[in-house]
RNA sequence: CGGGAUGUGGCUCAGCCUGGUUAGAGCGCCGCGUUUGGGACGCGGAGGCCGCCGGUUCGAAUCCGGCCAUCCCGACCA
């Protein structure tokens, strides 16, 4: 394709409201444009980007028998309302003019269960099936691009099948389906395990790819041998430096001490030798007490999962109540309600709040001290210990640019999604669901595969296979030899970009560096001469002189 | 939804604090010419409800109030 009549607006300045490096160099590059927040315009570069990695999942997805239908964007309230998701939030509701309720979906679980009550048999399971669609989510604060929007392509498959064993084994298809989707893509990727979160069911797995900017913390032992989403994450922290010990708890008054730091300072203790008191709500209004150690945090997801219900900070009223002290000096002795408990505080003596303002206990140990029920509460912390190998747990930046989900009968059951087995019993279909965003694909790649110059696509995700620059004017015998390399590349099974464009060519190198082929080729009458061109690899930026004649086998077939 | 910031030609921004002729710069765009291996140069041009509404004032891009939009942090989050 000839550069002059093709519609790609690079910027020459960073725009001024983008951060992520995705961000920026999408919309500098000309792939994308934004509409209003959240709601972004695929251009045509970034389309063809967008569909090779459309391609490439779909390929994988036929090649474990998952069959492509297209389900639509606006589905009546009345499904979402069976299975109680119709109050979530992040669903965006609409009207039709008669006023009838309707929800532009968010996922197709709903839709595709609606299909599936026509899988009436044991005979016509296990079924897959998946789609391409645009999601709609009302969220409330959509950022970083391409990272968090409100409108997006999402490839969903749904796996129905008859019994666990089934669904495991639909699973652990995609699973390995979506490693050869991301190894296609060029992208590191970490399966981690997850959290539920608003679609139901039971196990889940996230795709984790490290970049420079994201929403999620991916946890990695230097080992190789573990990786979990922070929000999971379990490590094993530093054992602490016990001061003496005593025979029972030892008050010492602590003024203004409203920091572990502080505590430990004025005590001359390790801060890991000290605990710290986050008292929470849960929705029912019960008032628990978590303790961690003094340097952790507490991990409230975590919390809330062991406590079985959200829980929200108690305010500093509630506190004084209940422990008629600041919450500075709140400990778990002589607390009535529940304490839960950081297993890290299961042995030794603690420092710990006296429930009296301005006053600490030392030596405080659990079952001579107080009772407390005991699980992994703490938010791991970068240089924890591996738990399996006890290798140095490191922390990354990361998109989740996929997840699947084993659905169990979540939705089969209130939409009543029903086979028949051998024995002519009536029995829900076990679903499992498995999502990928290409647009989320397409800014993991430019995080992972980025320079100060531009983007370096991965070669089975870039716009074109080979950028074809023509050095001198229209006319110029130099851009008349580029065509007809470019054409030549073409024949040879190469997609081309050949920037013909009337300009400097500094000016066609850096648009060449932003927009991140693979491979660019230079034609000018300066290599000409002698009969060669030169081949520059974007990834690394390495320059070779090759005679023209070498060019196809030098620039190799496309991925 | 809480906290912070920003809204001025297509883009990046200055001007606002301390109100006062036709509102500026760089880049981009159009025309002519010179140029052509890392974002050239000369000359001439086009392009702005200064986010919106209201208030203060003889006078508002500038001060005050409300609203809207966008970005960042948090909450939230397939």
């Amino acid at each position: 394709m000839r550069a002059s009549q093709l519609f790609i607006p690079t910027l020459r300045e960073d725009p001024g409201d983008a951060e992520a490096a995705s961000h920026r160099l999408l919309v500098r590059g000309g792939f994308v444009r934004q509409v209003a927040a959240g709601l972004w315009t695929f251009l045509p570069l970034g389309w063809r980007v967008h569909e090779k990695i459309v391609q490439i999942v779909r390929a994988e997805m036929d090649a474990t028998g998952c069959q492509e239908m297209f389900m639509p964007v606006v589905t009546p309230a009345e499904l979402w309302q069976r299975t109680g998701r119709y109050d979530i939030p992040e669903l965006w509701k609409v009207q039709d003019r008669l006023e009838r309720p309707f929800v532009l979906a968010m996922t197709h679980e709903e839709t595709v269960t609606f299909h599936a009550r026509e899988l009436r048999s044991y005979r016509d399971l296990p079924q897959m099936l998946y789609h391409f669609q645009t999601k709609v989510r009302d969220e409330p604060r959509p950022r970083a691009g391409l990272l968090r929007v409100r409108e997006f392509v999402m490839k969903d498959a749904y796996s129905f099948d008859r019994d666990e064993e089934g669904l495991e084994r639909s699973f652990r298809l995609q699973e390995a389906a979506y490693h050869r989707i991301f190894e296609r893509c060029g992208l590191e990727v970490y399966a981690v395990q997850a959290e539920s979160g608003m679609m139901g069911g039971s196990e889940s797995a996230d795709f984790l790819a490290p970049s420079g900017s994201g929403e999620n913390t991916l946890v990695t032992c230097e080992k190789g041998d573990y990786s979990a989403d922070l929000e999971i994450a379990h490590g094993v922290p530093r054992a602490p430096e016990f001061p003496e010990s005593f025979d029972a708890p030892d008050a010492v008054e602590t003024p203004g001490v409203t920091t572990i730091e502080a505590l430990a300072e004025l005590l001359g203790v390790d801060t890991a030798a000290t605990s710290k008191a986050m008292p929470v709500v849960k929705t029912d209004g019960t008032l628990v007490l978590g303790l961690v150690r003094g340097d952790d945090r507490l991990d409230e997801a975590k919390l809330a999962a062991v406590v079985g219900s959200a829980v929200r900070p108690a305010t500093e009223e509630e506190i004084r109540n209940t422990f008629g002290a600041d919450p500075g000096s709140v400990g778990p002795l002589g607390f009535s309600g529940e304490v839960l408990a950081d297993e890290t505080l299961r042995n030794g003596q603690f420092v710990a709040g006296a429930n009296r303002t301005g006053w600490h206990l030392r030596g405080v140990e659990h079952g001579r001290d107080f009772e407390a029920r005991f699980a992994d509460i703490r938010q791991a912390k970068e240089g924890d210990a591996c738990p399996r190998c006890g290798g140095r747990l490191g922390f990354q930046t990361a998109i989740e640019i996929g997840h699947i989900f084993k659905l169990g009968t979540f939705y089969s059951e209130p939409l009543g999604a029903k086979f028949l087995d051998e024995e002519g019993q009536e029995r829900p279909i076990l679903m499992g669901s498995y999502g990928i965003g290409p647009g989320r694909v397409m800014a993991a790649a430019v995080e992972q595969n980025h320079d100060e110059h531009g983007i370096a696509w991965p070669r089975a995700l870039a716009p074109y296979d080979v950028h074809v620059v023509a050095i001198g004017a229209a006319g110029a015998e130099a851009v008349e030899t580029a065509e007809r390399l470019a054409g030549e590349l073409e024949e040879n099974g190469a997609s081309v970009l050949l920037d013909d464009r009337d300009q400097r060519p500094g000016e066609k190198f850096a648009g060449a560096d932003l927009i991140g082929c693979p491979t660019r080729v230079t034609v000018g009458k300066k290599t000409l001469e002698d009969g060669r061109v030169d081949v520059l690899v974007r990834a690394g930026r390495v320059e070779e002189r090759v005679p023209v004649e070498d060019l196809a086998g030098q620039v190799g077939s496309p991925a």
